[in-house]
DNA sequence: CGGTTCATGTAAGAAGTTACATGATTAT
DNA sequence: ATAATCATGTAACTTCTTACATGAACCG
């Protein structure tokens, strides 16, 4: 076991199935594209690997739901297996963060940008963010609450309201909504000092 | 033209070199340790295939330094193209950002994680950003300023303290700033929620 | 005597994106 | 009409990390 069998996409995955109970690829992609993004997201195609990566490893069954006048539905459900695994992640320490930001980068080097370029750049990046900070704001209104009791052939419902909150996706939305908030004044006083320009702005308390 | 021929970390090397001037690939692997890492990390693997890659597209030229008793140096120069390039890509606009935090990853499953294990990650993050506040700070100190005028065979000389200071470094290094501390605070609050422990901390202003 | 620095590279694998591919249904 | 949704997959490519490979010099 020194290589490991599966990566931090591969658990963001499974965490998927444990929350809200068996479903296909492409319930698991609008979830992604919903719950963990722009956090982290995932192309379909990539998705559907690792579902199978994980079926092979034997951590999730499949079942076929047969359908008319569209593809099979193909439901995967955890299995024990997947759920000793998503634990054993748990203990295992992550990776330390990398920002990677282009933004950052051209910034950096913008001693080298034509000078409208680098404003251009940082206001759209403003508009980019602005868009994400209230996506995130709606997203913490309407968090996830898993069905419970989960049924097997159940379609997920992951903007209930009602029911039990998860304390985990509160912080985890709480820290997406200050990390913006922080980009977004940083962009700000870094616009103010490339272009001398921009007065009142909406992102600071 | 419909896929570009170079990348961000295309960029970030070349960046460097237009900064520094003339240098090694193993003078711009320390340059990214110190200056773009822990923002921006590249294997010396990576950097040697981004400098061969742009010499190819004539956006460089390599020298070979004989020396005795150990590997030649080959020291790569801009060519004009390449400082077209630069500018080039400083018009393009940059990718949105996508935070790929493995540890936010396992706090949004925290529910699936055994009790002393997410205290635990949360513990070690805390450590490692305290860590990173520090070598920001430090670096914040010493800010690069370039060698003027740039010498041909000349060693770079990252940390000069005297001379122009570059605007566009001080204000990434006061992003990386903000946003640890930003992350430090985030940490404490889901450390002390997870755990019910932890009085006093130092990251806020 | 052992670890770090100097200096370059190859190879393999794993991560992630984009394009290609199909085809019916439903909503505007 | 045409765009989006439902539903799955393959292929190609880029990105990034880790391991393998060599070998002298220097510092403690």
């Amino acid at each position: 076991m020194s290589r490991p069998e599966a990566y931090p996409i591969t658990y963001g995955v499974l965490g998927l199935l444990a929350f809200w109970g068996p479903m296909s690829g492409y319930d698991i992609k609008r979830l992604f594209d919903h719950v963990l993004a722009p956090m982290w997201s995932a192309a379909h195609s990539q998705i559907y690997n690792e579902l199978r990566r994980m079926q092979d490893l034997g951590w999730l069954e499949m079942e076929r739901e047969e359908q008319e006048s569209r593809p099979d539905r193909k439901v995967y459900r955890m299995t024990q297996a997947g759920h000793d695994a998503l634990a054993a992640w748990q203990k295992q320490p992550p990776a330390i963060l990398q920002l990677r930001d282009e933004l950052l980068l051209k910034v950096l080097f913008g001693r080298f940008a034509p000078p409208a370029a680098l404003e251009e750049n940082l206001r759209n990046g403003i508009a980019a963010h602005q868009q994400r900070l209230l996506q995130y704001r709606e997203i913490q209104q309407y968090l996830p609450v898993r069905d419970t009791p989960v049924q097997a052939s159940g379609r997920p419902n992951p903007y209930a309201t009602e029911e039990e909150e998860d304390l985990y996706f509160r912080l985890v939305a709480d820290f997406a909504i200050v990390f913006e908030k922080t980009y977004l004044n940083w962009l700000y006083d870094a616009l103010a000092l490339v272009s001398g320009s921009l007065e009142g702005h909406e992102a600071e308390e």
